[in-house]
DNA sequence: TCATTAAATTGTT
DNA sequence: AACAATTTAATGA
């Protein structure tokens, strides 16, 4: 296949590894494994590359099996808001599919990802048919909600740091993410780079908050990565403007 | 397995 | 945004 070959037209079946590390699968009935396993898709998404965008139609339930989204809209303006990054474990649209609306995000790779996709007439056939599924997708939306809730309250009035430190910790969500293993002192795989665009700050200013947050102990920060020491002090970190405390 | 080289990432200005 | 320093990944003897 080509380079500019459209994601949708590059899908594939998902290989048993793959199928394995899609969190709710594993809740299902062998009948219901079946069927969400034969209608499964999986493509990979280049750095940059959108994986959905505003206002298309959902025709997918999505979730990351590998690599690392972003989820962001434009305001009337035009200017970009990023809400959260997507990790592996990480599935969204189920509120667009539910009501088989359009997307309202766009969804974009901040690496390559291996993204897989279920029908949304699947999806709702799973919805009718597994109590287990309705629960995890129940505890998903309510999670999310959470979590845009949370962050209302962070991009107004934290500074940099605090940012920086939220959207850390938001990677860790235990019930979004699952496949993350959101234990302390695990390594979270992420550039800086990466990071800056998911928080929407330069790369010096991330670095910057990276070696504040390290100094204070909260994180450690790795080549091409951090362990975060102390989740609850990254989730209530609060920072003043200027000199550190 | 080691040494060399290229590529990626980080730390600074 | 640009640069140097550092770390990793890839290559081949």
């Amino acid at each position: 296949m080509s380079e500019d070959t459209p994601l949708l037209l590059r899908r594939r079946a998902l290989t048993p590894p793959e199928l394995d590390a899609i969190p709710w699968m594993h809740l299902l009935s062998p009948s219901e494994h079946e069927r969400a396993a034969s209608d499964l898709k999986i493509s990979e998404a280049r750095p940059g590359e959108y994986v959905c965008r505003v206002g298309r139609p959902v025709t997918y339930w999505i979730g990351v099996v590998d690599g690392l989204l972003k989820m962001s809209t434009s305001d009337a303006n035009g200017k970009t808001m990023t809400y959260t990054g997507v990790p592996p474990g990480g599935w969204f649209g189920e509120g667009t599919a539910l009501k088989r609306e359009a997307y309202r995000y766009n969804i974009q790779a901040l690496r390559k990802s291996r993204v897989a996709g279920l029908h949304v007439d699947t999806f709702h056939w799973l919805l009718d048919h597994s109590i287990a599924f309705n629960r995890f997708v129940m505890n998903h939306l309510n999670e999310r909600l959470g979590q845009f809730i949370a962050l209302r309250e962070i991009d107004r009035m934290t500074s940099p740091d605090a940012r920086v430190a939220r959207s850390l910790a938001a990677l860790f969500n235990p019930v979004l993410y699952p496949v993350l293993h959101p234990g302390e002192g695990e390594v979270l795989r992420i550039t800086q780079q990466e990071l800056a665009y998911l928080v929407g700050l330069s790369r010096q200013r991330v670095n910057e908050a990276l070696t504040t947050l390290q100094a204070r102990s909260i994180i450690r920060v790795e080549y091409g990565g951090l362990r975060v020491l102390s989740l609850e002090a990254l989730r209530s970190a609060v920072f003043e403007k200027k000199n550190g405390l």
